[in-house]
RNA sequence: GGAAAGGUGCCAGAGCGGUCGAAUGGGACGGUCUCGAAAACCGUUGUAUGGGCAACUGUACCGAGGGUUCGAAUCCCUCCCUUUCCGCCA
């Protein structure tokens, strides 16, 4: 949520960097503009009159202790009367108070200017590739195969079990899963990330805080009975954590990792892509996130994109980095790094990692504060990442690596699996 | 699921319906002392939102939301949550 003190001061610049993102309705800042002229007003009528009826109060006390009732019981008269002028001020401040927030909330974060202009993905920006597309050999095939040959992962028992969506994961699959989340949990930990296992089921107030609600609900799974919801991602639970804290400076960054997860429902889906492990209800993630000193959140963005590049590159996956364009980024997100890697045997590139700055707009929602040294208390920055997204690297593990007598793991991960070949 | 108790500041823990933003203790921070540290002593230790250049000051906030009252942390109602005991159970 963006700061209506900041929209108020750079109006123009607020509208013209919503149009980046292609937010169409720039209309709601001047409304928010005005609604919270609104607000302040009324605040003050409402602060004037509270002030007067509170001192009355006051006196009313004293005038009881003395035993001086008639004068009290006029001043009790008055007091009606200032409170049946306040009760339709109140009304309409608590009006005004819903609206702005309701308007607010409306408002996606603001596109850092490094953001490139642009609607679609073909407009995102290649930042860095590396790694190289294979040689596969004859009869290479999708990883839906390998999973089958190996027996791996089962689908239709997941089918049967659950849905679609719901893959089995058996035998040396179910093996490497393991091996990867320990393998990742192993890299984040390394590079100082304190380790969490979050619940999997979230409230209202915390898929709230991330921005999942309102507007996002669709995409959860929700357990009615309890109100609770299933987590799309770990960053909901894990940045969570430090919702409503006010941290010392000295205690940033703080710096989380976790595995868990995810469940997605992805109303939206379109049916292209979702074959094999690209697309799922169900998947598991390993994900990083930061909570930062605002000045240093773009400094702490581009050590986390590195981060997360050598792990990809200690898989040994052809890789590209890009930098989505204002329409293709979340919500929440003022500037987003996608990686992708090459699944070879299905000639596609798939995101496997996202690493965003928030700046302070997740911070907004969750009052996430620190006090700076000067001792002023602001809004922190928030920054998250996959690292990574198990599925998709799954199926460019198999793909890429598919030879006659097996699939060949990657030297990184042998000790993890405890074996060089499925 | 049944029964009971309770939700107050960073923590623990007081709080006859009026001067309570809230005692006290601990912690943290600053200072005195010390070669340095500990101890001791002194001081500081809210958030949000208005007004003011500032000093300062108004308002709101004692789980959430309503209500009673001139006045509510204190009384009433609803909801949420926590703890303990019983039941069930990995």
């Amino acid at each position: 949520m963006l700061q209506v003190a900041y929209i108020k001061q750079n109006t123009e610049e607020v509208k013209r960097k919503l149009a980046k993102k292609h937010f169409a309705e720039t209309g709601l800042v001047d409304l928010i503009v005005a609604k919270d002229e609104e607000r302040k007003s009324l605040t003050f009528r409402f602060d004037e009159t509270k002030a007067k009826i509170n001192a009355a109060s006051k006196e009313i006390g004293g005038l009881m202790a003395k035993g001086q009732k008639e004068e009290a019981e006029g001043r009790k008269r008055e007091v009606e009367a200032l409170k049946a002028e306040l009760q339709p001020v109140q009304q309409q401040l608590d009006e005004a108070e819903k609206a702005v927030h309701d308007l607010l909330i409306k408002l996606p974060n603001l596109p850092a200017d490094a953001v490139p202009e642009g609607r679609t993905p073909a407009d995102n920006e290649v930042v860095r590739t590396g790694g190289s597309k294979p040689e596969l050999p004859a009869g290479a095939v999708p990883h839906w195969d390998l999973a089958k040959k190996y027996d791996l992962i089962d689908f239709e028992l997941g089918n049967k079990i659950t849905g679609s969506g719901f893959p089995v994961y058996k035998n040396r699959g179910a093996r490497l899963q393991r091996a990867l989340i320990q393998y990742f949990l192993d890299y984040n930990t390394a590079a100082g990330y304190t380790e969490f296992m979050p619940p999997l089921m979230v409230n209202e107030a915390s898929a709230y805080g991330t921005g999942q609600l309102p507007d996002k609900e669709g995409q959860m799974y929700h357990a009615t009975a309890d109100n609770l919801y299933l987590i799309p991602t770990a960053e909901v639970p894990v940045t969570n954590i430090y919702r409503d804290t006010i941290l010392k400076e000295a205690e940033l960054p703080v710096k989380m990792t976790a595995y868990t997860p995810c469940f997605r429902r992805e109303a939206g889906s379109y049916g292209k892509d979702v074959r094999g492990l690209n697309r799922l209800h169900q998947f598991d993630k390993v994900e990083i996130v930061q909570l930062v000193a605002a000045e240093r959140s773009y400094e702490v963005l581009e050590e986390m994109v590195v981060h997360v590049e050598k792990l990809v590159q200690s898989l040994g996956l052809p890789y590209r980095i890009l930098r989505l364009c204002g329409g293709d980024m979340g919500f929440a997100s003022a500037l987003t790094y996608d990686f992708e890697v090459y699944s070879a045997a299905q000639e596609k590139w798939l995101e496997i990692s996202s690493v965003s700055n928030f700046e302070s707009f997740q911070a907004n929602r969750m009052k996430i504060r620190y006090k700076n040294n000067d001792g002023k208390t602001q809004l922190a920055h928030s920054l998250n990442g996959s690292s990574l997204a198990l599925p998709r690297i799954l199926a460019c593990l198999l793909e890429n690596n598919q030879t006659e007598n097996g699939i060949l793991l990657p030297p990184a991960l042998q000790p993890y699996f405890g074996g060089e070949m499925i």
